[in-house]
DNA sequence: CATGAATGAGTCTTCATTCAT
DNA sequence: CATGAATGAAGACTCATTCAT
């Protein structure tokens, strides 16, 4: 009954069997003896290759991360800051759509642990955002957006708001547009810090950054 | 030893019995045998008043919850709709600041279970949200704010930011500015919805509103 | 199949089984399953009295020794520093004849507990041997014994002759004689310790120290 | 990856990691994993050379132990009763003192296994400590010492009270020193055994052997 | 009503030993 | 011979819940 595979093949069938049953049954509610089953070995052999539950736990999620870094398609050169913040709402939505269980797991359970800034996915993440930040930085410096709102905030309610957009959904009760969440938040965001007077020069920016994005919409992505 | 208490003086000793752990503790870590020992009863006699740990930690929650919304003193008619809206963002941060405890709860351990939807907490919390909506609806029907953005997700932002900035100060790892926050998030969802200069932006905004009509139904499957 | 016993009944119950069990198995086999199976209770009760496992066998074993101590007849006033000497020995030999469970989990296992000097055992323990230190000070000053010899060194040669003594008895692979014994442990170490014809010595002894003194001088590294 | 190395040099690095583990963690904590790793081999190799973990724990005794017996120089005739008993206490301790791993793991741990008197380690110890025995059992012949007094008393005496004399050291809580206590015990047995009467001539003996003693100390022996 | 003793089903973790390759 | 993956049997400890008194 014991079927000898090499180190690597068994490290990924564990953590395959483990990112499906945090996937089903969330992470406090995951038993080793559930991976073990469905990975086809005893609960021993995954203390072989992981030091325990959580260490196990933190590896399937950094591999489901780099996973989805990897398939991310370099930024097709979208241009103005309305249409890449878009661009970039637009994503994060759209994982979150594909990968409800791994946001879930990340967002809703891993995040909560003490020792979550220390591990790489807190650093993965941060290179996630770091790009939001970017941009907004950008803004300010080219006189686009206004110096005044303290950046920090318009990215946590950039990603906040995705969280409570998407909320229901993770939690299987409900539904959101990727599309009009996505509109909707760069639009709050990007008129929100914009330091457009009252000449009427900005709108036409705007109108045209959104003539755009319907362009964009109209090229179909190829989906992942 | 046992002392006869009348069932409600009993009921609310086990609920701040129950309060205290778990502002101390948090969801998941407490412990009925703690609760028990410190509303001074017996295990047992929880049992006789609540269902289970979790119908327990669901009316601690509400009565907590229903404690603030009482202690909330009536809006003191501030005038004009960015300073209701500051006011009211100003509000939220400012109870979090006084009571992490509950609202980490709620925030973080509560709102994850899944029979969430249909606690009266959550109705409890729909009215706490429902001013900010009907404060955004009022500027859209006096034409202060456009309509061209949904509404839900701009409190989605209000929401998500607010939780987002709090986030670190909740697990005691940073702080936050409760003035300097309210004024950020309301500035960017004010300006952000705003229709300023909009007379001189009208005809391109229909003009741009009826290309995104024809681009949805170009656009061969139902738009996510 | 739930009998309810009041709490010192099922505590003296489960004591008396682990004491049982650890006399048969010892320390480090004893398990708590086993235990919980000879007092009749399932392994969760037994948590409910005693800490873990460590805080039950420590609690059995004072158990155990105050017995023991509380059972000892109080000295019948033996004469002379050699008989009170074998007097304190006898017994000692004789309780390891008596108890050898007892005494092979005290000696042998629960004193390489690195907490062992912390525990109320060790107390109990100094306690008991405490009187013959004070025998052997008492002997010192009355000029019965001499001062040169370190007293600490006799004590520890009486109980590891005590033990060693009775090693084999222990481990159930021989046997010894309490009364033979206790008068050659008695007999070495009073002879060992005597004055006897000091009057004629007295001279060349402190010749000798002085030499020793000079010795001291000359060895180059200092002395282990 | 696989080196073949006869089958001498693969015992002896299995046995030299196992001492170094033994060592570090003492028996009970020792892991064959740990024991493989530091050998440069594979746990199933260790299991090739011996038949189990016990097995390999008296190997590693054994060798320890014949290491030790063989760099004992011979006994350097020193002269008299007493300094050749004090030299082999002395001996004993320094050992003690030198190689604190080996002595708790034979003392403390390996004495305590059941099949211990059938080891090869018991008949070393045996013969280790038979030398104190033929002393003793030549001074009764020589009428130097008393024939009223079991030997075995006298040995287990020595014996014990190296062990207590050194306890707190082994458990690395305290130390001892070597000269005093070899003297002491030294001094109590020859005492405790020695017939000197009353004329005053036995003193003169036990002075001379303490003149020779010091002489002894004054020739460093070579350090080991 | 209140007690609180008792339950018992988990859960993680450890490690000596085996055996297919 | 050597590898090292896999086994599997223990074992300690937790805690929500029940129920006899």
């Amino acid at each position: 009954m014991r079927s000898r595979l090499p180190r690597e093949k068994r490290v990924s069938d564990i953590l395959a069997a483990a990112r499906e049953v945090i996937a089903e049954r969330g992470y406090e509610n995951a038993v080793i003896a559930d991976i073990a089953d469905r990975a086809g070995v005893v609960e021993g052999t995954i203390y072989r290759y992981f030091e325990n539950k959580r260490d196990l736990f933190i590896r399937v999620a950094e591999g489901w991360y780099e996973e989805i870094l990897r398939d991310i398609r370099p930024s097709q050169a979208v241009g103005g800051t309305f249409n890449r913040l878009r661009q970039m709402i637009w994503r994060e939505l759209d994982l979150i759509r594909q990968q409800p269980a791994l946001t879930r797991f990340i967002l809703m359970e891993l995040r909560s642990d003490p020792a979550y800034r220390s591990m790489r996915m807190f650093e993965l993440n941060r290179a996630f955002t770091a790009g939001i930040m970017d941009l907004l930085k950008e803004g300010v410096e080219s006189g686009e957006f206004t110096a005044s709102i303290p950046l920090r905030v318009a990215r946590d309610m950039i990603f906040g708001g995705i969280e409570h957009r998407t909320w229901a959904f993770l939690r299987s009760e409900g539904d959101f547009s990727v599309d009009e969440s996505a509109d909707a938040i760069a639009q709050i965001v990007y008129r929100g810090l914009s330091n457009r007077g009252a000449d009427g020069g900005d709108p036409l920016d705007r109108a045209v950054a959104r003539l755009e994005a319907i362009a964009d919409r109209l090229t179909p992505e190829p989906r992942r």
